[in-house]
DNA sequence: ATAATAAATAGATATATGTCAATATATAGA
DNA sequence: TCTATATATTGACATATATCTATTTATTAT
């Protein structure tokens, strides 16, 4: 079981945006159509757009169009990943790869 | 108890990146002086140090010096803020801002 | 078919970020 | 005090990111 650190970090890239955790925070309660979760905030349609791309191809969050709208949603599957992939980083123990050299002497 | 979004974002930055994330996971197991952290990445040591600034900057590593040695830990503390931060965001309910809406009429 | 609404894409721009080489600072030992 | 070692800072540069306006695409209703 590796650690996929490029994975993990697109994954924290994806929410470490302060737009962006607020989105996510928003859709916990439910799915919401562009339009109610532009009521939220501050930035153009496109921008919002942009960064519901952003989490979308992440998978933090899922998108299924209901005629004209748009609605997103919270995927908690791919949460539970990112949680774990945290706990995983941040847990001491042999799995550390303090522990391993890979053959060009590094190992992350 | 207001989410803070903007503090958030900046832990979250600040292990959003490949080589700082695995500096992190390295340290979990303990201690290391940057020249003891070199030797698993193939970065310079001002890049190096440069992530180590980040990290520490937003509290998430330690810092203390012994004799010519620099050494850095992580802040178990802030590990746990970051978490409970998420936990936060990810959480529907009555708490979520979704329910709020400020002056200007938006919510975050 | 046409118009209206919802959302995505394209293109531009300013700012932020990651990286390195060169240099500076800090500490210990001779 | 001089030298070697460890780490930080500076300055430069290429790439990534967040944002906007303008436009396009998709869907529904008239």
């Amino acid at each position: 079981m590796n650690i996929d650190f490029e994975k993990g970090s697109l994954l924290l890239k994806a929410i470490a945006d302060p737009t962006r955790i607020c989105i996510v925070h928003i859709l916990s309660c439910g799915e919401l159509c562009v339009c109610e979760i532009q009521k939220y905030f501050n930035v153009s349609q496109p921008t919002l757009s942009h960064h519901l791309a952003i989490l979308k191809n992440v998978g933090i969050i899922t998108a299924s169009r209901k005629g004209k709208w748009m609605y997103y949603g919270i995927n908690r599957e791919q949460v539970k990943l990112l949680t774990g992939f945290l706990d995983t980083v941040f847990l001491p123990g042999d799995a550390c790869l303090c522990k391993v050299i890979k053959e060009d002497g590094t190992s992350c």
